[in-house]
DNA sequence: TTCTTCTAATGATTTGAATCATATTATTTA
DNA sequence: TAAATAATATGATTCAAATCATTAGAAGAA
């Protein structure tokens, strides 16, 4: 990767559909690449803490991230992710608030940041980048709406299955085509789909008693899809 | 209110902080002014329906509309409201996707709306419009991801307390100063707070005899404010 | 390697809240 | 104004899922 071009994976790597910069004017890709920021984050390690001042837009080049917001007790609460080619933080940085969460690399992650400054600039006087990110709020809202009727509505099966489904969606398969590609604990799991450590476990093991999953380690490998799609009762 | 003349609440009610149409020209409003729409909705009667598509932006002058998603076997979910001078629907207009949520009228309700066409053509070239969009979905994000922990974490007594501020917040008292300036059933109240409509009943009971609320009918007093809001374990 | 710590797995117990079952008011509307 | 319908209220019961408790296995660190 050459440093000071703008290389923004969504646009250097096609199999990626957010093709957030590619509107940009050679001009405007020239402003946001100047002196970008070129991060490199371990596995664990937080990009940004929920609460604190946002300074930057980051652009997720390689890696897997997720979005957690802390609620009663500690208790964490997995809110999104993000993965190759998302940008991060522009929900803070344009509407002028501190993050609302806190983002947490899931694997060794590559992370560009671009400039407050800069990117306002560019926003402000390019009306398709601001309809793209219009879109993006969107689908975050969406989503963060229909996580809620889940949580509350659901039961833990149906949202551990839904959970699973959504990491397949989001992540993939590995090369079998069958294992998801993300390796998260028990217990980020069951912070996803709002339950305890336990409940998770033992949820995980009955799916798994009824052939819709199978467990090896810390893998989960999809057997039957359709069967589990029809365990979370989704129908979108 | 005279015709064809671009009244959205939010401009000629000063009271009101969401000033989104301020940053138009004259000729900008004049476009939108035209044949815009009026009509007045009874309590109860649904301006938009989850899944219709979406044909124009429609901008509440008066009265006060929950949005709400079906969930499991057709349980409702309430999850957010308008009120004077919001502007609903800006959502699936600008993500060209159908309704994510239905509005109904929580009281008689006067609603002006504005064409699709004509609304995208001013946020196209008005860029300060579509960063007002920005900030609009930010904060609706905000409230869904800190609703969704709140769901998932809090009890039915801290979430209850919660939903009681929300339209205190929202709505406002009435003349007295203390009475929320709402009317809705105890089952509305269910469907805000994710919980059943007995459980509702019994958990107001529950506040009103260790006097943080007073229940005369419909109307909710709110007695001990400071009180309710320990109750609600919220800390923004 | 061994020690420590984190993660996973299971069993036993408790509990919050949903559901079911009826009354008792309020509101509609015929 | 009566009849019908919807909303509120409470008690009894059930149940899903959290919590507590313990053991077993993996993974890092020294």
């Amino acid at each position: 990767m050459k440093k000071n071009t703008i290389e923004i994976p969504s646009c250097s790597n096609c199999g990626n559909s957010k093709e957030f910069f590619c509107n940009l004017s050679e001009s405007e890709k020239q402003l946001l690449s100047d002196k970008k920021g070129d991060n490199f984050y371990k596995k664990g390690q937080v990009i940004f803490y929920e609460g604190n001042h946002a300074n930057g837009l980051y652009c997720l080049y390689d890696g897997k991230v997720k979005l957690t917001k802390l609620g009663k007790d500690g208790k964490e609460q997995i809110v999104r992710f993000s993965k190759n080619g998302d940008i991060l933080g522009y929900r803070s940085l344009l509407s002028d608030e501190p993050y609302h969460a806190t983002a947490t690399a899931l694997e060794d992650s590559h992370i560009c940041m671009i400039s407050k400054e800069k990117f306002l600039q560019v926003v402000e006087q390019n009306t398709k980048l601001s309809l793209q990110v219009i879109q993006l709020l969107s689908k975050d809202l969406k989503g963060a709406e229909q996580h809620l009727i889940d949580v509350a509505q659901k039961t833990v099966k149906e949202r551990i299955a839904e959970s699973l489904i959504l990491l397949k969606n989001t992540f993939g398969y590995l090369a079998d085509g069958k294992t998801i590609n993300i390796n998260m604990t028990r217990s980020e799991i069951a912070d996803m789909a709002g339950t305890s450590t336990e409940s998770t476990i033992r949820t995980l093991a009955t799916l798994s008693d009824e052939n819709m999953i199978a467990l090896d380690g810390k893998n989960i490998i999809i057997s039957d899809l359709p069967n589990l799609i029809r365990c979370s009762n989704t129908y979108d």
